[in-house]
Formats: structure tokens, sequence, C-alpha cells
DNA sequence: TTGAAAGCGGTACCAA
DNA sequence: TTGGTACCGCTTTCAA
């Protein structure tokens, strides 16, 4: 059915092995020949066969993605820098998703091994690190991004966590908030970080640590937005109220918002808030969202460019590309509305 | 390296070809040596290589998708129905992204077409049937999903755009909006089908047509947001001024929105808003977006359900898959509110 | 500069 | 029920 190697060659009158060459630039080939057979490439439109050439090269020229969520933006948005990147070096991307369940993960990662794939970049669900175990034996190189593990020294690409926490909380308080609740995330890396920044920063002001200001991590990861509003709703019962909530991300602040606004108080007079992730819809959302940026595409981008190293040279020790959150200050902190 | 079937063939004194046949359970092999083999492919782990079987059976048990933009949670959504839907038939996704660029679109079909998919799914932002005329020479089929072409008899799952349209239009007017506008979207079938339906209701309510009630179509596939922004500025020059507006989809309505709350208008008293995608933001929104659903989440899902079946059977005509869309009703167009 | 032969890891066919 | 052999399309090695 399709064209091959062989066809152009018998066609040519030449092997197939010089067509090979030519294909690949190989330096030994007669002028006159790689231009015959070049030409004859176009006008029968040849494409390799990857799954041949996979065969005998070992190299798929394919990377695998597994998310949690395709839906949340950052992920997606990792996705895209990722695709991308990729595509200028001549690599596709697998895409799964996990849909949040790390026995899911865990099938899919099984899969992307199967399919030897040439690395595979994860942002993980996982609530240890022993899938991670399993695709090191494999020797297939892995990326983590956004999620770290304890005591896994692998390679990784994410954002500051603990200066996401501070730079939140700092923002509150320098636009005059006194009493700073968090809305927290699960028991994972990014959570934990954002966690300790926010604690670290309320001591360096004398402004904490306060009881019940930080509602406890729910076990079953509802989602984030209904997250957001049953916490804010244990916040409003505290006395004194809390006057600024930074959230885990931006669907819980979302969801928290909701709940303020529905409850009668104003945002940000009442209590600032500030989320993160700084999704591309925080500007129109009720009252627009201030955010940390957690650069998802650029995460996605030097992902690629970390799993395209590892391919050209399985060597070195892992690496860790950790890049500087940034804040965006929009209406739900405005201090002039505040005072 | 990896584990072979040779490796347990020898190690068991079978022969390869028994390994084979037990892996794919071929009725013809003794069930003690089936369980000797089975046993020791747990045991070593075995995974069959995905090149070699995929070389010989022309099968890469592989599925592409090609979006305009991954961050769109339209897209997001089908790509989250079709990988899972994929998953359990124990298929793969590659993904692409053509960044709204019919050019880029036409390479990565051409990238994933010489990867020999077994199927490729398309949100397409060609002008014309052109680079599926390729695909069509291949042999791979495929399926369109959202978006489809006037003269080409492809296979197809969307909504109907036309019922979006007049579902949309109808809702407007029954909270009684009478100067019904329309914020259309770019020349493709999706965007035509709606305007289309918009006029059909209404005509039939003998509300239109109304000059320079829907903007002309910007040329450059500008951002969704601000091209509802720019669109409702010309909006509010018009006299009379519309008491209602369907917008495109609703990126469109969020940038539209913004232009009215900026001009002190209110939403819904003055003008009455609705979008198309139900994205799961509206409901937190400046003001909680009405819009109509378009069943992105089944979109997917039909979309893999048929291209399975396209690889199971390559027969047959093409087929259509037309979904219905729902009303969802919030805010924006909150009757109580206008009157 | 060119090409013959071997082999990558499987599957299909047919004979034993 | 089992296995020998050929072959999928390409790359690699080495000799011509």
């Amino acid at each position: 059915m399709a064209v091959r190697m062989k066809d152009i060659a018998q066609e040519l009158g030449v092997s197939v092995v010089t067509v090979s060459k030519v294909l690949r630039n190989h330096s030994d080939i007669g002028e006159e020949t790689r231009q015959r057979v070049l030409k004859l490439m176009k006008d029968l439109n040849y494409q390799p066969n990857f799954a041949a050439r996979a065969l005998v090269t070992g190299r798929t020229y394919t990377v695998g993605l597994v998310v949690p969520d395709l839906v949340h933006p950052f992920f997606a948005e990792v996705a895209k820098g990722l695709s991308s990147s990729l595509r200028k070096r001549g690599y596709s991307l697998i895409l799964a998703s996990s849909e949040e369940d790390p026995e899911l993960e865990a099938q899919e990662i099984g899969r992307l091994l199967a399919r030897r794939l040439d690395a595979i970049v994860i942002a993980s669900t996982q609530g240890t690190a022993e899938s991670f175990r399993r695709i090191e034996e494999q020797k297939t190189p892995y990326v983590l991004v956004d999620r770290r593990f304890a005591g896994l020294r692998a390679n990784f690409v994410g954002v500051d966590d603990e200066a996401v926490g501070e730079l939140a909380t700092e923002h509150l308080v320098s636009v005059g908030c006194r009493r700073v609740a968090h809305i927290r995330g699960p028991e994972v890396s990014t959570a934990l970080g954002r966690l300790e920044g926010y604690r670290r920063a309320l001591g360096r002001h004398h402004l904490g640590p306060l009881p019940n200001y930080v509602p406890a991590a729910t076990a079953g990861d509802e989602d984030s937005e209904a997250r957001g509003r049953a916490a804010m709703r244990e916040l409003l019962q505290l006395d004194p109220r809390p006057d600024g909530v930074f959230c885990y991300n931006d669907p819980t602040a979302m969801g928290a918002m909701n709940t303020i606004l529905g409850a009668g108080l104003r945002i940000p007079e009442d209590i600032a808030v500030i989320g993160c992730g700084n999704v591309h819809y925080d500007p129109s959302l009720r009252v627009p969202l201030s955010s940390i940026d957690q650069q998802s595409a650029a995460i996605g981008e030097r992902a690629a460019k970390l799993a395209l190293s590892l391919i050209e040279s399985k060597s070195g020790r892992p690496r860790s590309v950790i890049l500087e959150p940034k804040l965006v200050a929009r209406e739900s902190t405005n201090p002039a509305r505040r005072a």
C-alpha cells in the first residue's frame, strides 16, 4: 500500500541501503544518486515507517505525558507547552489522563512503558514514589512536573512552592490583611510547600499561626471548587473572621469567592482573596482574582527540554528546574478598596 | 534489555510461536503449556513490543487527535472524553495542537499519517477540505469533530449548530429581549450554523433581521475574548442599543460581558447575554453566564466510539453523529431581573 | 561510493 | 497441539 524504500530503490535501480542513507543524509552517497533519490521520495510522497524504524533503533520519537486532569487549565497549559516544544524537535506526544486516580495513573504509566516511549513526563497524583521505581527499572527517562516526592531523586520541573505561599501571603499582608487564612490542598508537595510558605510569611510578620485558620484537608479528592466552598464556609464561622484568604489554587479560590459573596460579604472590602495558577479566566471572574502565576507554559517547555536532553544522553544525576512564581494582583486584593 | 518472547520460549523449551499464541490466547495451545507460559510472563513482567507488533500487523493501537487549542476548555473536554474511551479499549492517544494555524494543522496531520495511526480525530481550523483528501488517499479512517466541511462526506461528531443558534436566541426572546444581537465567530461551520439558527429564530418572532446587529467577523483569528470585547463595543454604539446578545462561544461572551460592565451597564437588566460551550467556570463569572451546552465530553466519547468502529470495519459510508444542545440558564439572562 | 546479509521482535501460514 | 519458515520495513555492519 504505502510507498516503501524498496519501491524507491527498485524504481531507481539502486539498493535499499542507498535509499536509507540518503534519507538520513549519510555522507557517503554520490551527489547525483542523492538527488535522484530525494526527487523520487518527493514525487512518491514517501513516509518512513516509524514502527520499522523504532524496531531497529529502539527509539520511538514519542514522549508520554500523564496528567491528573486535562480540563484543569494548568495541566492543559503544560501539555500545550510540552507539545509545541516537542513538535519542533520531531517528537510526538502521547497523552494519558489519570483522572486523579493513583491506581489508574500506575496503569497508564505501565502502558506507556510498554510502548517503549523515549521519555515520560508525569504530573503525579500518586501518594508514594513506588511507581517511579518501576520506570527506573525500565530505564526510561522521566521528568516529574509540578509535584515532587520526598526521597525520590528524580528530574523535576516546577515552581518554587514555598515561594508561592510566601508571595501570596506577603501580598495579602501588604494590602492590609491581619488575619490571613489558608485553604490548603491535598497531601502533595505543591500544597505542602505553599502551606509552609504561608506559615513562614505569617511568622515573619508575627501574624500567626492562627488556630483553625487552615481548615484540614479532605481525604477524598473532591473537586477543587467544592473544596473551596466548603472550607470557606468553615472559615466564615470563625470569630474573629479572616480578612484575607490564600487559596491553594484558582478553582479553590473560585469556590471560596462564591461562598463569600453568597454570604453577603464583599471582596476585597471584607475579605481579600488570592489564588494560584493565574488561569486565563481569572480577570473575568465575579471579582477579578489576584493570583500567583505558576508559569505553566514555561513548565511544559522546560520539561520538554529536559526530557529531550535525557534522551540524547542518558547520563548524569537528576536535575531540578525550579521556576520563580510571579504575583498578579487584581481586584480581589485591591488595596484601594480596603482600609 | 527488555524481556522478549524468545527469552520466554528458551527458558521454557518451547518455540516463540507457542508463546505468541498464548499471548493472544489462540485456542490451539495445551492447557499446561499455556499456564507455564503465562506464569513466566508474569514473573518476568513481559511487555510485548508495540513496534514489532505494529510492523507486522499494520496496527498501532494509537489514535491521533488534532485540536486548535488545548487550553480552550471545549477541546480539553473533548480530549478527555476521547482519551478515557480509548483507554478502555486498549488504545492510546497522540495529541497534536494546530495552534489555530491551518498550515500547522496540515503539517501535524501529515506527521500523524506518517506514524500510521489507526485513526485520526480532527477538530479542524482549516478553511478548505484539502488536507482531508490526503488522509483519504492514505486510507486512514478519520473523524471530524465540532467543525465540518461543505462538500466533504466525512465521518462527523458534533452538536446541531443551527439548534444552538435557535435555542440561544429563543431563550433571549423568552426572557423579554426584543433587540437581539449576535457576535458571530469565524467562517467555519459551527459559527455559520449558529448564525443561521439565530436568524431563523429571530425571523420566526418577526424580530429581525436588524441592520448592524451582527458585527462582521474578523479575518485574523484574534483570540475569542478580545473579539468579544471589540464586537461588543461596536454594538454599544448602535441606536437603539441591543437588549440581548447571543455570543458565538463562552470566551467571546466573557469579553462581551466585560465590555458591557465596563460601560456601566447592567447584565441582564440592560443587556442579557448568552454564550455557548457551558464551560465549567461559567457559574463563577462576573455575572454567572447562561450558555448552550455543547456536550463536549459526549462528543469525545462518541468520536472514540466512531473511530473504533471504523478501525474494526473499514467499510460503509460516512456517518454523522449529531448531538442535541441544551440550554443552561443562569443570571446573565435571569428574567426576574429584567422586565 | 555502493550493496549484500543479518537482524530488530513479533505474527501468519502451513506442515509435522 | 506445536513449531519451522518467511516476512513486516528499516538500519547496521562490513565487504566489494
